[in-house]
DNA sequence: TAGATTGTTAATCGATTAACAATC
DNA sequence: TAGATTGTTAATCGATTAACAATC
C-alpha cells in the first residue's frame, strides 16, 4: 500500500457480479405506480411531473419517491422536477419491461369483455394474442377486436407464442381445474379476476384481484 | 417501592385512552386480505385454517400473520390452527367492518355489468344502492337486477342513502368531471375503475385499479 | 405420546418522515 | 435574484425472517 498522500476514488455501488441487485419487492411494486401515473401523464401532455405531484397520485410519500429514483440516477432537475417522458424510459429500463408481451385472456363474459376492449393492458406493451371461452355460444363473437376462440385450442396457443401470462376473467367454479390446465401449458403468472382461491406450483404466481379488499380498509380509515 | 418479594402483575399493554388504537396503514390491508382468504375457505366448507395455509394465498409470510393475529388475542390453537368462523367474526370486529354500507356504481358498460353483477361487494357487506349511467339509452336497462338511473338523479340518492362509496366504472374522459360532481355531493371514497389520474380534496380517497401495475412488477420478477 | 402449529422473541431489513443544503 | 424542488442524511417505525418453547 502506498503511503502518504491518498487519492480519493469515488466509491460505486455498483454490483461486483456486474449484474443489478434484484429491486425489492416494493420497490418493484413502486416503480411501476410510478409508471402507470406518468405514462397518464404523458397522455394529458405534461412535461414535467414533481415529485410532490407524483406523491398525489401513487399516495406514496414524497421522500420516498426522490430516493427510490435517486438510487437509479439523477434522473430530477432542482426547482423543475422530473421530465415525464425521459422518467418513463429510464423506469422502464430499471423494470425491463420495455419490450412487448403477450398474454392470454380467459373468459368473455362482462368483464373479459371490459378487459379486452381496454387498453389499460395496451399502454404498458402487453399483447392480449387471445381471448378464449369455454362457452361454444361464445366462440366467434368479437372481444377488443379478436374473435373468442374455444378454451381446448388455449394450450397450443400458449406453446406457439411463449405465452408467460393468463388472464382469468372466469366464474370462481371453473378457475382451479382452468389454472391447472394452463400451469401445465407453460404459464407462470396468472391474473384470478374470479373469486376462488387458487392452488398452484411455487413457481407460478397468483395475483388474486379483489376491490372489496382495498373497500374494506379504505373504509376502516375512513370510520375511525 | 417494596423491598425483598415482588409480585409480578402482567403488564396489560391497553390504550389508556380507552379507545383501540388506530391499525397502521400495512396492517389494515393485511387484515382485509386475510379476511377475504377466510371468506373463500368458509364457502368452500373448510374448518380450520393453518396461518401457512394463509400465508399462501395471501402472500404474507405467516409468521407476520401469527403476529398480527396474536396483537389481538389468542384465536388460534396450537397445532390445529385458526377457526375460520370465528376469525372471520374477529377481524371483521377488529376493522369494524361486520355492518352493511351502501355504495353507488357509475358506468353500466361492460365493467359496471360485471361488477353490478358480481357478488364480490356483497360478500363484504356492501350494497350496490343503485347503478347510474349517463347514456340514455342505457337507463332502464338492468344490472344486476337493478335499474339504471340517469346520472342526474345521483347526489339526491346519495344524500338519502348516505352513500360515501362510488365506484367508477367509467370512460377516461367522464372520470374527473363525475369525481367533482360526487365529491360535492358527499362521498368521500372513490374507487376509479377508468384510466384517468383523479384530482379530489385530500378529505377523499381515491383509489385507482390498475391490472396492468400489478402485471409490470409481477412480470418483472419473472424476468430477472 | 408424537406431530403439528401457535405465540413470542430477537435480529435484520426496508419504509417513512423531517429537515435542509445544493442547485435549477 | 427568489422560489421551487431535488438529492441526501439521520432518526424512527413497521415488516420480515428464523428460531423455538409452549401446547393442542
Amino acid at each position: 500500500m502506498a503511503s502518504g498522500e491518498i487519492e480519493e476514488v469515488p466509491v460505486l455501488l455498483v454490483d461486483t457480479d456486474d449484474e443489478p441487485a434484484r429491486l425489492s419487492l416494493g420497490l418493484a411494486a413502486r416503480l411501476s405506480r410510478y409508471l402507470q401515473v406518468l405514462t397518464q401523464a404523458q397522455k394529458t401532455g405534461r412535461e414535467t411531473l414533481s415529485s410532490h405531484e407524483l406523491s398525489e397520485y401513487t399516495r406514496v410519500n414524497s421522500t420516498q419517491i426522490r430516493r427510490d429514483l435517486s438510487g437509479f440516477g439523477k434522473f430530477g432537475k432542482r426547482g423543475v422536477g422530473y421530465n415525464v417522458d425521459a422518467l418513463v424510459d429510464q423506469i422502464r429500463e430499471i423494470l425491463q419491461t420495455g419490450g412487448q408481451h403477450n398474454i392470454a385472456l380467459f373468459g368473455a363474459g362482462h368483464l373479459g369483455k371490459a378487459i379486452g376492449s381496454s387498453d389499460i393492458f395496451a399502454d404498458h406493451g402487453f399483447n392480449v394474442v387471445a381471448v378464449f371461452d369455454a362457452d361454444p355460444k361464445k366462440v366467434g363473437t368479437k372481444v377488443g377486436g379478436q374473435a373468442v376462440r374455444p378454451v381446448e385450442e388455449a394450450d397450443r396457443l400458449i406453446a406457439e407464442e411463449g405465452v408467460v401470462v393468463a388472464v382469468l376473467a372466469v366464474p370462481g367454479t371453473a378457475a382451479q381445474a382452468l389454472a391447472d390446465q394452463l400451469v401445465a401449458a407453460g404459464v407462470r403468472i396468472i391474473f384470478n379476476y374470479s373469486e376462488s382461491l387458487l392452488d398452484v406450483p411455487a413457481e407460478v404466481t397468483v395475483h388474486t384481484s379483489n376491490p372489496a379488499v382495498d373497500l374494506l380498509h379504505a373504509l376502516y380509515f375512513y370510520l375511525s
